[in-house]
DNA sequence: TTGAAAATGAGTGTAAACACCCATTGTTTT
DNA sequence: AAAACAATGGGTGTTTACACTCATTTTCAA
């Protein structure tokens, strides 16, 4: 394998602007390595897949609208030949199982290195995975075979629609349906089919309950 | 102020070394500003000082061995022209209080953008602080010099009564007023009250609204 | 101990939320 | 070509939120 000669592309899923800014640079100061998209939620990601298909991505678990590994389960799917290399913040061995799990080549903690990030490209790229030593052989395997199968129309039915989710954010704002309707151009009687939709799909039983869901979700940011 | 012919010196206290490093390159990126050095715990941090002082300091809550709210304390002792900047994950409302209490001259959420952050910076060398609306010139004197302790809510014009924190956790998990009143055992009259005076002494438009500000506030708090 | 503020309760409204029903149009999946 | 879904819009209701008015009792601090 002589890496002179090979660029791999990469692209970036990670919330956190700071984050993702910066860590695109820094790929992107790597030789060997270029950056050909950065998003910042899952919707975004599958978007930009239609479009450009990176040997590698890079997604953090918790990104807004279809997670880290609702993400992965969707690219082993429909681009089996993308390798997704799960990064977060948190360690434990359910987050990791189900990196593992849902098709991901390689699990790598928001605590290594850029060394560390690195070499967990390359491995990934010229051998197909890269799991530290705490991952059993089983895991392995589990993360190899084509076992879990997920649909994008499942997928979907969690997840909210583009405009559901800016109805979302204008509630969240303070917004009533009219004003609601107002900054969208469209009739208060679509933001009311959104917003039905919305409780449906949420199980949120007021508006309240609605705004809740959505910090919790990462739709709605508290400060700024 | 003429930022051109200004280099503003910054240091890093961060514990990730992927957001440290990338964060380094982006602040040093930019022409005005120099990253002075960057470490990955409170100690490395007062060592590092003991031999470079930035103007701005840039601080995760969460480092080892001394955190950034403590960091911060012993910055503002031993070296009280230095400007820290309290940068979090989390932006609940006891954090932000423990920051500007401990002396910080600014908090920023890592959900923020790079320009945001730049801007944070700049407001902080030329004017001392930046905090957002939330925090009044008052709440930021009594934080800052009198080192005296007060919440955000007590700081708003007028307080919460503990009945309407009651009302408003509840609010917060959905309930509407007639849930509420069989709840605390009041009529439902009364609960209005309650929310009638939300309202006003919070300023928010509707439940949603409310709901945010209970967030924001700490009132209510999302990870269950 | 007196007066302020918290906590309680109510009458009478209007505006908005929320629940059902329904349809059309365009896109995408199968 | 058919099925599924997103986005749009509407009709007709009931319930709840929210605005403004008012009063009583308790509690706590000046």
């Amino acid at each position: 394998m002589n890496r002179q000669l090979d660029t791999i592309q990469v692209g970036i899923a990670e919330d956190h602007p700071v984050y993702r800014k910066g860590l695109k640079n820094l790929l992107d100061s790597e030789k060997h390595l270029n950056v050909l998209f950065d998003v910042s939620n899952g919707t975004e990601l599958m978007e930009q897949l239609r479009y450009f298909q990176p040997q590698i991505l890079i997604i953090d678990v918790r990104i807004p609208f279809i997670d880290g590994i609702n993400a992965t389960k969707l690219i082993k799917q429909n681009y089996p030949e993308i390798c997704v290399i799960i990064n977060s913040n948190y360690c434990d061995q359910k987050t990791i199982h189900d990196a593992a799990a849902s098709g991901a080549r390689a699990f790598l903690s928001k605590k290594s290195e850029f060394t560390v990030l690195v070499d967990t490209i390359e491995n990934v790229y010229d051998i197909g995975y890269s799991f530290d030593s705490d991952f059993t052989p089983e895991l392995i395997t589990i993360c190899c075979k084509e076992n879990k199968s997920i649909t994008l129309a499942e997928a979907h039915a969690k997840s909210l629609s583009l405009r559901e989710v800016d109805v979302l954010k204008l509630i969240c704002d303070g917004l009533s349906s009219s004003q609601i309707a107002d900054v969208l151009c469209i009739s208060h009687r679509t933001v009311e089919n959104h917003r039905r939709n919305l409780f449906e799909k949420t199980k949120a039983k007021n508006m309240a309950d609605l705004t809740v869901f959505a910090i919790k979700m990462g739709f709605y940011s508290i400060q700024g």
